[in-house]
DNA sequence: ATCGAAATCGTAAACGTTTACGGCAATCTT
DNA sequence: AAGATTGCCGTAAACGTTTACGATTTCGAT
């Protein structure tokens, strides 16, 4: 590999000048840049990143935080490459690599955290799977770790946050349902702790009240974990006394079990029971077609790392700054998913 | 943060003490070991990675390279978590960080590599998406860089790789469906340009052959681009000369718009078109349930993890050197997607 | 008591880069 | 023309760690 100091050996110049050249500081003549700059490219010189951390104190490298849940994460799965390139797209930009890290499935992911922060491994996270009272939050604000969060939570960090518009989901969903008809309503809660529930319960409640319908805390059923949770989430549904007409969801693969379930009793999606919530591209492939929402995760992407750089950029960490802080709008796909039972 | 200055400092005993208690070296007693360490923990130290890097030449950093194809890399998307998390496993033991990279959409993958490669970001590499003639292998040769690929290529770098044995899938697919009586056997073949699609041809007419059957080219089909693949992938199939009556396929989303397309046109999947490849979780989702082959990706990334530190550990690179270098087995799921025609 | 070896530790250089500081020459000011 | 300014460059310290080398002490053996 070729260093700072063979260039300059090679140029005859000092090393604090070559670097200056290629930093494109003042206090350096065009001339010598360019003939720094040409010396570079031909000795196939690239900056070694070790070397520039230590010195500037800054990596360079911002970390997308991942979270597997116990079932490996199929949730998360088909979010990850988008969000990731769309952050990638603007970071580049700026010369900052971009890279996912995953905590080990026999770790804590507070210890695997602790570990990246200390040893400075990033100059800047991002956090995902975001829970009600994240601990994680507080933790980088002490540490001075600029970060920004895809999802909110409880505890306020100070720091920018996108959300995807779960609330207005299930604001729309019922809307959509109780015109059509629907007075008992299902919502299906994603089985890990994230924020996410908490908000689907509230904005739930709000909803059905809003929209004249009598609260049942029944309906409001937490998916069981594994593969088959959308068949048992059926089952349980066609049990209960008072059968609902239709559940909301968060979860993309779960209309894919929910319809199995139908099947595997003769019963048709959106005849025998009405679905609707947060889809992927994967939706297309269901038959009869699925009615849901869904979000643009490239400009979700790029949107987190612009709120992202605004804070890195502005380290005075001032009180009274305006932050990053909203949910990314949905938008409605007409399926056929939703009964009319007016 | 702590530095290891700072610990020299409270203890009163010099840097080179400090690193050497740290490290476990021999040259220090154990009474000075236990005391850095106790002094270490309460302090909160944790050595600087930039530091260490400058000085060992080494990262302890491995890069999972991740590349995404024009469709934003659904393929991939439920293969990197499982990969990931086993290769995590066994690095994290080594006390190596595994970080996933994925080369921005706006650059060529090489010119990324080539960054990655010349500022050091990483000791090592683990490549996937392999292509038939990967260029990206001989310039890690001759850049010195370790690296192990999932998939191989027909460029030969010395390289440890692991496969998943496509090879065998065709043909016990194959098989199978000639001992139900299929005479008539598409072949639906990636849209990119992966080694996988060369492997999957060389079977089929292989093992086409060997059952004794009349190769037809028009057989091997590569799906479209976009998600409705197996949709189009359908119509193609129906509309043939000489129909066939099943399809083997690697990419486990395609069964999902097959079912959609056969579900559109009024027909049953495992009556009408018979259905075979490799799949996922997801497979468990399809009516009437899908017959197909399917990997353990955890252990494939352990795997892989394992045959990178072999080389790793070794940097001799013995010419003669045994190298990991195999297929991984599938899995066999029996379902209801092949008609019997006997 | 002397010697050699072993155990333990400190010193300092090295990794590659950035940057504050000072020096020098050329140019500008009056 | 003397002084002030500017443009350009070299010097050297600093970032945090590892490690070769040498120095000192200790210890057992003769």
């Amino acid at each position: 590999m070729t260093s700072i100091k063979d260039l300059a050996r090679h140029l005859d110049i000092s090393i604090g000048t070559v670097s200056r050249a290629l930093n494109n500081k003042t206090d350096v003549s065009q001339e010598t840049k360019s003939k720094v700059l040409k010396a570079a490219a031909e000795l196939g010189y690239v900056p070694n990143q070790a070397g520039r951390s230590l010195s500037k104190g800054k990596t360079n490298v911002i970390g997308f935080v991942l979270e597997t849940d116990s079932e490996g994460m199929m949730q998360g799965d088909l979010f990850f490459i988008r969000v990731f390139d769309g952050m990638q797209s603007v970071l580049t930009k700026r010369g900052l690599n971009l890279v996912a890290l995953l905590s080990p499935s026999n770790v804590e992911p507070e210890a695997y955290l602790q570990q990246i922060v200390a040893r400075r491994f990033t100059d800047a996270l991002v956090l995902s799977s975001i829970h009600r009272n994240d601990a994680r939050i507080n933790f980088l604000n002490q540490q001075g770790m600029p970060f920004a969060t895809l999802g909110r939570s409880l505890v306020d960090g100070g720091q920018p946050w996108l959300d995807l518009d779960f609330d207005g989901v299930v604001e729309d969903a019922i809307a959509r349902l109780t015109q059509k008809g629907h007075r008992t309503i299902a919502l299906a809660l994603p089985r890990n702790d994230l924020n996410l529930r908490h908000i689907m319960i509230e904005s739930y409640r709000k909803n059905i009240a809003k929209a004249g319908l009598q609260l049942d805390e029944d309906l409001m059923i937490r998916i069981s974990p594994g593969d088959r949770a959308g068949v048992t989430l059926v089952h349980q549904l066609i049990n209960m006394p008072q059968k609902p007409t239709a559940v909301i969801y968060s979860d993309h693969i779960l209309p894919f079990g929910i319809y199995r379930g139908l099947a595997d009793l003769g019963l048709t999606p959106g005849v025998d029971l009405s679905l609707i919530g947060v889809g992927t591209r994967l939706a297309a492939f269901l038959t009869p077609d699925l009615t849901y929402y869904r979000f643009n995760l490239f400009d979700l992407g790029v949107r987190i790392a612009e709120a992202l750089l605004t804070i890195m950029d502005d380290p005075t960490a001032a009180e009274g700054r305006p932050v990053v802080r909203e949910s990314v709008p949905f938008t409605f796909i007409e399926g056929q998913s939703i009964a009319d039972l007016t």
